[in-house]
DNA sequence: GATCAACGCGCG
DNA sequence: AAAGCGCGCGTTGATC
């Protein structure tokens, strides 16, 4: 291993000539932060295949001289994060490996470098000086070291793992995923504009709200902790009758559940109703309140949530700090999502795309005809339950059909059906209704009962499902017997967050010409921000987008793009219209 | 004081 | 709560 420190633009030019005839570079960072816009590069290290290693001092090395370096491929480990903090510093970025991401692909697991490392190339990693000082004046000789080996077992890591990759058919996945990147670091970087004045005036609604409710509580349970289960359990072991307590459902630890559904079913107690409001409000004001705050950029404004992929087991993005994927549908809440000022948000959604992947999948033939004749399948499948013409069907028995549609495609059960269909979709449904439901929904689409089934068995014989392009998901022994959902969710979950990558991905192309950029994206929508004047026509293009994206996994979904996406324009994420 | 598991709950 | 799946985050209470 040849190490070379650089502490100066003259001596980086020549450094960076040299690595520029490289076909590939390993590349680390290390940052006074994590933020990139509040703090800065100190070490940027690339590592050459043969051992050669260059480590530029970014305190005293211009930017500027790195650009040949620029110019041939980089491996990371986790290239996001590279991707955001070297182009908020102005260099151009070049298209990005990931040996993270690669290593996901391989071992099916998410794992740290120094574990990759490890696994791969039996090197041992020290990854004590990851949290030294990197602000600090002279940087000593071991964190140099450090910075530099990471960066040549990077670019091993690709090197070995890349043809793996290859051999097991996941290279389309593996590109896909390498595209994204720098759309979601983009996004990242960019955050999400938020009308922070409005928000606080909902805090000082929820926080009276909570001191009522609080104080009402009082009257009915005395002085305890109301956001505490166990202090709530002890009380209702105090003063609910023996009856009562024998047949109170029980967490998993054996206490007594606090649940909302477990409070539901006996909605007739006096405090059961204000402590259900209390529950609702105490979330909105933590989570959604005051937690929310904290997420308010200190020089930008904005929300920056980041969303990282290959994190999740069926290869759906996750999105944390704070995880805008999950505020609460209340309009007074996603109002505040607002685009910059004096743009508009155009939004669009994928209709049913989780079912439509299963019908594609299974090759289910009644699916597949209801979508391309344009049918609507909850309709369908209400008719197969009645036993009626699909003419015939009540709006009611509509409704009752979507719990069923939803749930069975994952192995729900009856039982489970049931009280899904009361809680969500409010269809008075008994156990032996969903029975019969679930029954009448196998013989409507039997192709979709016979994938399902070859799926449980994948898993139970091979231990595995995977996605249609490939993602793969293991199972180990803890998942004996508990497996049907997983394994029946996970190639349907994950090919439809395949759909939505395809399409992040095309973004930059159909869009050009235009200022728009990515606002939002959730599992099944995409929200773009742009000019009032460029509107229609981000419009029509994020619709093309979402239909290529679909037809990109799915080549053989011609005949499945009717009513497939959903597009719409307004002021905030609760006024698409 | 920091960390962890358990619980509960927001979304698609 | 329960044999629908996938996430992230806040609070409590135990532990060191």
């Amino acid at each position: 291993m040849q190490l070379s420190y650089v502490k100066s633009s003259v001596e980086a030019r020549q450094h960076a000539a040299e690595l520029a005839n490289q076909p590939v570079l390993g590349v680390d960072i290390e940052t006074t932060g994590l933020d990139p816009l509040t703090n800065r590069v100190r070490l940027l290290a690339a590592a050459t295949l043969s051992g050669r290693i260059v480590v530029f001092d970014m305190f005293h090395v211009s930017w500027d001289s790195l650009q040949p370096i620029c110019g041939v491929g980089w491996v990371c480990h986790n290239a996001s994060f590279e991707w955001r903090h070297l182009t908020y510093a102005g260099l151009t970025v070049p298209p990005l490996h990931d040996s993270m991401l690669l290593d996901r692909l391989v071992s099916h697991h998410n794992r740290k470098l120094d574990e990759v490392a490890a696994d791969h190339l039996g090197l041992q990693l020290d990854k004590t000086l990851q949290v030294s000082n990197w602000s600090a004046p002279d940087m000593r000789s071991e964190q140099i070291e450090y910075c530099g080996a990471d960066a040549l077992a990077t670019v091993r890591i690709a090197q070995e793992l890349l043809p793996q990759v290859d051999k097991a058919g996941q290279r389309r996945l593996y590109d896909l995923w390498r595209q994204a990147i720098p759309m979601l670091a983009g996004l990242t970087l960019r955050g999400q504009s938020f009308d922070w004045d409005t928000h606080s005036k909902l805090i000082d609604k929820w926080t009276a709200e909570k001191k009522t409710l609080t104080q009402q509580l009082q009257q009915h349970l005395g002085g305890i902790n109301y956001n505490s289960g166990p202090q709530i359990g002890d009380w209702l072991k105090e003063n609910l009758p023996a009856a009562t307590l024998k047949t109170w459902p029980k967490t998993a630890s054996g206490r007594l559940s606090t649940a909302a559904d477990t409070l539901e079913l006996h909605a007739k107690q006096p405090m059961i109703q204000p402590l259900l409001r209390y529950k609702v409000v105490q979330k909105l004001l933590s989570t959604y309140g005051l937690g929310w705050q904290k997420n308010r950029h200190p020089v930008t404004g904005n929300l920056h949530p980041e969303f990282s992929l290959g994190m999740t087991v069926s290869g759906r993005l996750a999105c944390s700090k704070p995880n805008t994927q999950n505020p609460p549908r209340l309009t007074e809440f996603r109002q505040l999502f607002v685009p910059p000022s004096g743009q508009v948000l155009i939004g669009a959604d994928f209709s049913q795309i989780e079912l439509r992947v299963a019908a594609l999948l299974s090759g289910d033939w009644n699916m597949l005809d209801a979508y391309r004749k344009g049918e609507d399948l909850h309709t369908k499948t209400a008719a197969a339950i009645a036993g009626c013409a699909v003419e015939a069907v009540t709006v009611e028995q509509r409704q009752g059909a979507k719990p069923v549609n939803f749930g069975n495609l994952y192995g729900q059960a009856a039982a489970g059906l049931a009280r899904q269909a009361n809680l969500d979709y409010g269809v008075g449904m008994t156990t032996a209704d969903a029975t019969q439901a679930l029954l009448k929904f196998k013989l409507a689409y039997p192709q979709l009962e016979h994938w399902k089934r070859q799926h449980l068995g994948l898993a139970q014989q091979q231990r595995q499902v995977k996605t249609k392009l490939g993602l793969v998901r293991d199972f180990d022994r803890q998942h004996e017997g508990y497996l049907r959902g997983e394994a029946q969710n996970m190639p349907v979950q994950g090919s439809a967050a395949e759909v939505l990558l395809a399409s992040l991905v095309r973004l930059p192309a159909a869009l050009a010409g235009t200022d728009a950029v990515l606002y939002h994206t959730v599992h099944d929508e995409i929200e773009l921000a742009c000019s009032p004047g460029f509107a229609d026509r981000v419009a029509a293009e994020l619709r093309g987008v979402m239909m290529q994206g679909f037809l990109d996994v799915f080549p053989e979904g011609e005949a499945l793009t009717h009513k497939l996406v959903d597009v719409k324009a307004g002021s905030s994420w609760a006024e698409l219209k």
